[in-house]
DNA sequence: ATAAAATAGTGATTTTTTTCACAAGGTCAA
DNA sequence: TTGACCTTGTGAAAAAAATCACTATTTTAT
């Protein structure tokens, strides 16, 4: 499999959702044409993103939803539920750990924060830990991936722990800039920015 | 101004928060050199970006930042923090209602929730209004923009309301899908599908 | 005053991404 | 079995985006 474009990647995630809901309403097959009209995209666009994967249509038919969804989830890495842990246990950190969505695409094993009120405690079934143990937790379990949603002051810190740790991938929830280091992908979700872009597309008042 | 990319529009959006640190660690004059090392880009495409809207920059000197912040932020229509009102008042909305980074750059007006144990109430100091009442607040306030943290099978009756009432943009934070129509700006944010992007880059354990 | 260094802006080019157009299979009803 | 109808997969073309290479300014050090 060759390199495969971030937008792809992007609209994998996409597919796999619907396929999803696709699959809870009883459907077998689905087309390229009605997965680009759902998503408003166009059918040869679908089409191409997924035979960077190999021919996984059936002509005439469409695409097998069960088998779709099994080879998206297996080229994203998730056939198995991720685990990773959250930094941070504030506001928007118990949200994720409140969202029966997200909970049940990624396995939260550990959660960390600097507020020894809360360490020791579980929040949504999750133990939470000091901050402190976030390098011996991420070593002796093996996590490749860290939420992070602290306050934006301490995340470069922070992130800087995770990586040493041996951390490769980070979502960076905090507005603070990370610095990634090869082998180390950063990913930030402003949750700001995205209004900010919505508004950019909406007449003012 | 011409049509400008929407991956223009999603850097402008990191160009701003960055110029605001920048600012704010006293820096007046920044180059699109250091610009987009600091973003991962090109200093041409920084450039590029940034003459869409004019020439904004001084030859030998970079552009000056408190100018850029500004023509930037009239360029996103975010001069003044936009109006919104938040349908949800669930863990997500209300994290969202507690974070000072992002009250300090919307203005939400209202909180809307179909528990009526909450309507009444204040959440962070945003009245918390029922459901039945959406239609009518977006009208008399003239409302254009919704942030939407409802349950996802509740999330295309109540984004069917909102578009009748006059929204012209909708944050979507629930994984439902909306149907937007012309003149109707959808921008989805789902959590779970960032996590699952970040998965893809990353080895698993 | 001058030369060297820095930096924005831009035409031309290259690369990447998307779309078009259609052949090659496959389905399905009669 | 036949023929009408779908739908995928794909070479070629088009469109969009990013980069290169260079020019025009401006600053700064001497």
């Amino acid at each position: 499999m060759g390199r495969i474009p971030p937008a792809t990647v992007k609209r994998l995630c996409f597919y796999l959702h619907l396929l999803e809901r696709l699959k809870k309403e009883g459907k077998e097959y689905v087309s390229s044409k009605e997965l680009a009209e759902r998503l408003d995209l166009t059918d040869t666009q679908v089409r191409r993103d997924l035979v960077y994967f190999g021919k996984m249509g059936k002509r005439g038919m469409g695409y097998e939803i069960e088998k779709l969804i099994k080879e998206l989830r297996k080229i994203l890495k998730i056939e198995k539920p991720r685990r990773a842990i959250l930094i941070g246990a504030g506001n928007l950190g118990t949200a994720l750990l409140a969202s029966p969505f997200f909970r049940k695409r990624v396995e939260i094993v550990a959660a960390f924060d600097a507020d020894i009120n809360k360490v020791g405690r579980r929040i949504h079934g999750v133990p939470v830990y000091s901050d402190c143990e976030i390098s011996r937790v991420v070593r002796e379990m093996g996590i490749k991936i860290a939420i992070l949603t602290t306050p934006p002051d301490v995340a470069p810190d922070i992130a800087g722990i995770l990586i040493n740790a041996g951390i490769q991938g980070i979502l960076n929830f905090t507005p603070a800039s990370i610095k990634s280091p090869p082998g180390v992908f950063i990913h930030d979700v402003d949750l700001t920015m995205e209004l900010e872009y919505l508004s950019f597309f909406v007449e003012e008042e």
